[in-house]
DNA sequence: AATGAATGAGGATTCATTCAT
DNA sequence: CATGAATGAATCCTCATTCAT
């Protein structure tokens, strides 16, 4: 049921997606859903959970602890595939939820941007251990650099779902990587290609 | 009218918004709406039209024809402001919009498409133009510096606003910046004026 | 306009045709209706009296003064064909617009009483001249043969058109046409086919 | 609910029936209705399946297996005394609603259909039967009779309807009887019981 | 005569939520 | 835990009609 549910906010955004969709795709009866969730919020929140749970469970299908050059690229690769693969029908879950919120639902948000803390947490981890190793450059933070990534990801995907295409996002994942191996002390031309 | 409308979905999203809400907004009655828009989706493609003229006319808080580094800064921190003084409540209105659009509706997405090309088109021509004075490095497309560039301005606006703080947009900024200064072969202090 | 009206009638009924798509088939501006037709039951009036008008004035494509057998097979005829031309999705416009009358609006239902009258008249007219020659059976009143000629022809009309088939009308009509020569005092086998 | 749908559609076509008017006729909140029924067309659906159900089960006022010839006078004289006690206000229900149907709603068509034809086999069974004992002239198909009663009785209806007068429907089937009874070589007074 | 804009009631449908069992 | 029926506000949209010009 919550399982339905974060694939229909996925696809068509919490407003989109009324209860009884859920109810129906999960074959649920009408009054389940009362009895499990307070209310449509409940559900939403629900939903932001399990994310969270499988995030910090490192349940995801890319590997969510960076510690290479490889991994960092794995992690971007993931979304560009994921993209490529649902043809440019969705954007992050979590981006496409916490873009819905309204002003007023601050719990809510509250869990998107756990969520989200989550996963630059493991961009941030890596930058801290170049930067431990001095391997970054003056002037970088890691956590800066961190959303440098995790900015260009959210927006690749929202910027690619727009246009249905693939490229501004492929093409933003290239400068970013060049730059950040720019700033870690690789010159452009010994960067590993994949 | 359209001019509410666009206010509300700006806020809103489109799905959150309802006729309703933009008649009672604009003082209208039910149906001079439908006298004037086919559709709920009509208003909607009045305001993508109206976004498009506005830009296509250059009306414009910020300059729109980027010529130098200085006006690719001023376009930065136009959305930067923007985030700012909405206290991290809205993203891009096209964005948002087009975020919000089912996978149906592809004359609204087109609309999209194309404020999104009239926004990334100045970025390609500044691009273009220092390629032209030979001031790109090989391997950087216009293009693909256009597309890194809007797509970390949306992915910024979008992350401050689930986030609802400005600090992640203005790491992005930043890095992207020097990103671009590097690939151009300026320093900072370098800076052409044109 | 009535003309443009009459056929949406005929096709539609009165209820599911709405004053803005008689105006916009017609391309007639939207009060120019107002100030012609007092209301929409005006422009039913005017479409019945206009039907009324042609009917009177003989304007039909068929003969409508029925004079002889093969007149009044051609009467017959000519609804079959009508029935065929337009694949049973229409039957008698006034059988229609009547039967979709309300009960309140008595001066509709007059109007297309009155055209039920002239068509009939012509029916009664040829029973009656065969009466005036002896050629009609006792207990055959012209009125009754009309009413039966006519009840065949808009049920058969009325079947066709819910069963989109023109077998039940056809049937009927060889029917009746079988009786009216048997009355008339013409045996079967001497029926003249045509 | 749907036996004040019937009633309702019945009287006034279904064009001219909202389903507020359903509802409040039936006393039902408005969302009961889309419980129940997935639309407005799934209600007229469910009315004429009652209809056939009812139909199919002989819970018809009158008798709904014809075996002689009173049967065939007393399914005439049903629908004459129907006409006469709704003062001509209404015709057959069927007859009402399938006339009223647009040319894209071919399920409701066939469940016209699928009633037209139960009506009309207890007539071909009746006339199949005459038949077989060889009471039927050369020429004269069980199916085509039915068909001609079957017109006959949905114009009488019709017709009386538009005019408010039972005359016409008296008249037709006076004339249809009587051709029957020609056909099948019976002088009236002998008429065969069973 | 003619125009386009305005009006507001009503129509179909969906929504989130609750209740009795 | 579970069921299906009930509720009523809200949403999108259409209708017949009128008004100012």
């Amino acid at each position: 049921m919550v399982k339905v549910a974060f694939d229909l906010f996925h696809r068509q955004g919490i407003h989109a997606t009324s209860v009884d969709q859920v109810l129906e795709a999960s074959q649920t009866g009408k009054s389940q859903f009362y009895y499990y969730f307070k209310n449509k919020e409940g559900l939403i929140h629900a939903v932001l959970e399990a994310i969270y749970e499988r995030l910090k469970t490192h349940q995801t299908p890319y590997k969510s602890k960076i510690e290479s050059w490889p991994d960092l690229e794995g992690w971007f690769n993931h979304f560009l595939k994921f993209q490529q693969v649902t043809n440019c029908e969705r954007s992050c879950p979590v981006g496409t939820i916490g873009g819905d919120l309204e002003n007023g639902q601050q719990l809510l948000r509250q869990d998107a941007r756990l969520i989200f803390d989550l996963m630059s947490r493991s961009l941030v981890d890596f930058f801290q251990q170049l930067k431990g190793r001095n391997q970054l450059r003056a002037g970088c933070e890691p956590q800066a650099l961190a959303d440098f990534c995790f900015t260009v990801m959210q927006g690749g995907l929202l910027v690619g779902k727009v246009r249905r295409e693939t490229a501004p996002f492929e093409n933003s994942v290239h400068h970013a990587m060049q730059y950040l191996k720019h700033v870690t002390g690789n010159l452009p031309q010994r960067t590993l290609r994949k």
